[in-house]
DNA sequence: TTTTGCTTTGGCAAGTTTTGTCCAAAACTA
DNA sequence: TAGTTTTGGACAAAACTTGCCAAAGCAAAA
């Protein structure tokens, strides 16, 4: 249960800055990134991205697949937030993904 | 077992033209958009929208829901057919959505 | 209260992606 | 062959994303 914990991806890695107790300004310059974008991202106002993901997984040694599990998750609840048959369109996506992966071992 | 058939929305479409025996002119015409607009949708490479899948549904007379589950469930497959945690990634989503709807019900 | 450091916000300009449209060539049909 | 359908490329306009900066807000210390 520990990565579904219904917290957002900025909401977790504010908090994990907040544990390390460190400033935006302090982490944004490990990324080097603008302290403002770092802001946002953590607000879910912008996007991460690998550079991202691949910063905060080694400042704060956390797993880069846990990381990119709870970015691309996030996006997607994000996506089907609104949708009517969002349970029913994952579904189909898993359906979609286990047939291509045993397609692709041939 | 009729959304799982890991058909693309793309080739779905244009299943529904050709057994109707439709020229993509006709029904792009009715779709109100390009005829090479539509060639692209059904070899998947441009996006469909509101509008379209609103407007196949009519002609066709398919479920729009369905439309929009097999439109969606593509793109989410897309996005993480080259991950890999794709599966978890889903997982994790759908626990999410769960999650929001107990709460949003209250 | 004023200062200091940290965070948040808004907005702009540049860059990128997506869209709609047109056209010509390719592919197909009869 | 001609006629029709489908495809792919080019292009500009529109929409969206990014990086950056300046100003505002906030809280705690001096």
């Amino acid at each position: 249960m520990s990565k579904i914990d219904n917290i957002t991806f900025g909401a977790y890695i504010r908090k994990l800055r907040e544990q390390a107790k460190l400033p935006l300004r302090k982490v944004a310059a490990e990324l080097d990134i603008d302290t403002s974008t770092l802001s946002k991202i953590e607000k879910n106002e912008r996007n991460a991205n690998e550079q991202i993901i691949e910063g905060i997984s080694r400042i704060f040694q956390i797993d880069k697949s846990e990381l990119k599990v709870r970015y691309l998750s996030d996006k997607i609840t994000y996506q089907l937030i609104h949708e009517e048959n969002g349970l029913e369109i994952l579904k189909v996506a898993e359906a979609r993904i286990k047939y291509q992966k045993r397609v692709n071992r041939k």
